[in-house]
DNA sequence: AATAGGCTTGG
DNA sequence: CCAAGCC
């Protein structure tokens, strides 16, 4: 008899664990400013994402790369309790619950997040009333909060992308349209702003128009995961190349870049610094 | 010790 | 022009 797939305990066993080490690596980035924390935990999360077997102990846990004794220390307290004490009291404190709420606006970090709170703000209705502290990019971030957080169904990207071929190919039949990414990665989302219906909710979109000789590295750049980019790029510095969404120049002796390596896929990119090349749906890391 | 690069803003 | 902040 064949076995029934079962999305969300099979796919995905370590979920709990990965759901409140994400949450723990949230709050180190934006209300503790501490970074490397903040990848700690975003790395333990990450193995234990790709890892298809439940972890039954600390133990077990503590064998995986980035997983040590304060990661193992927490899985054995969510697995005897359910949630953790370090949660608990984060959720109870009044200013890393107003810091996590203002860096989810669009253009609001850790800094500013807490420069607005050290002014007495604390509510999505604050900062509305205090425009005048806002930049033109977080009172664009406020106004759409809600629809920006919104995932946008791959359906609906297929009808935008097939809208904007239609038109942009009527412009000139030269131009190629490209969605990425994590569209183009397999999966679904978003990024100048539009509105197909009054029913529907604002998204946000990226649009950017390159130049031919620049495309391939703009495709891989949109394409990401950022986490991707950036290995992909420190791999490129080790071979002697820096790669940007432009472009990608070897690195003279002066060390300075020089002229943009000419390419016709993005394949050669990859093939340029001896880098494994792997699908848009590989690149989720 | 730790993983790039660019844009905007403010000085 | 540079540094900080953000993406």
């Amino acid at each position: 008899m064949s076995k029934r797939k079962n999305p969300s305990s099979n796919d995905a066993p370590n979920a709990d664990f990965c759901e409140f080490l994400m949450e723990l690596s949230e709050y180190e980035k934006n209300v503790n400013r501490n970074i490397h924390k903040y990848n700690a935990y975003k790395n333990a999360a990450s193995v234990l994402a790709s890892l298809n077997k439940k972890i039954e102990s600390g133990d077990e846990a503590k064998k995986l790369k980035g997983i040590g004794e304060k990661i193992a220390k927490k899985i054995d307290e969510f697995l005897q309790s359910g949630k953790l004490k370090k949660l608990e009291n984060i959720h109870q404190d009044i200013e890393a619950k107003t810091i996590s709420l203002f860096t989810r606006v669009s253009g609001i970090g850790p800094v500013k997040a807490a420069d607005l709170f050290k002014g007495g703000l604390r509510t999505l209705k604050d900062l509305k009333n205090n425009r005048d502290k806002l930049n033109h990019h977080q009172i664009i971030g406020l106004k759409y909060f809600e629809d920006f957080e919104k995932k946008i169904p791959r359906s609906e990207i297929i009808a935008i992308e097939n809208k904007m071929k239609e038109n942009i190919y009527k412009l000139d039949p030269k131009f190629t349209v490209t969605i990425c990414g994590s569209f183009r990665r397999g999966k679904s989302e978003s990024g100048i702003l539009y509105k197909l219906r009054d029913d529907l909710p604002y998204r946000r979109l990226d649009i950017r128009l390159v130049p031919c000789e620049k495309y391939y590295c703009a495709v891989l750049y949109f394409t990401g995961s950022d986490v991707f980019n950036k290995a992909m790029r420190t791999h490129a510095l080790e071979k002697g190349f820096t790669l940007n969404e432009y472009s990608l120049r070897p690195i003279g002796s002066t060390g300075l870049p020089g002229e943009p390596v000419p390419l016709s896929s993005e394949e050669e990119i990859f093939e340029y610094i001896d880098y494994p090349y792997k699908k848009p749906e590989e690149r989720n890391k």
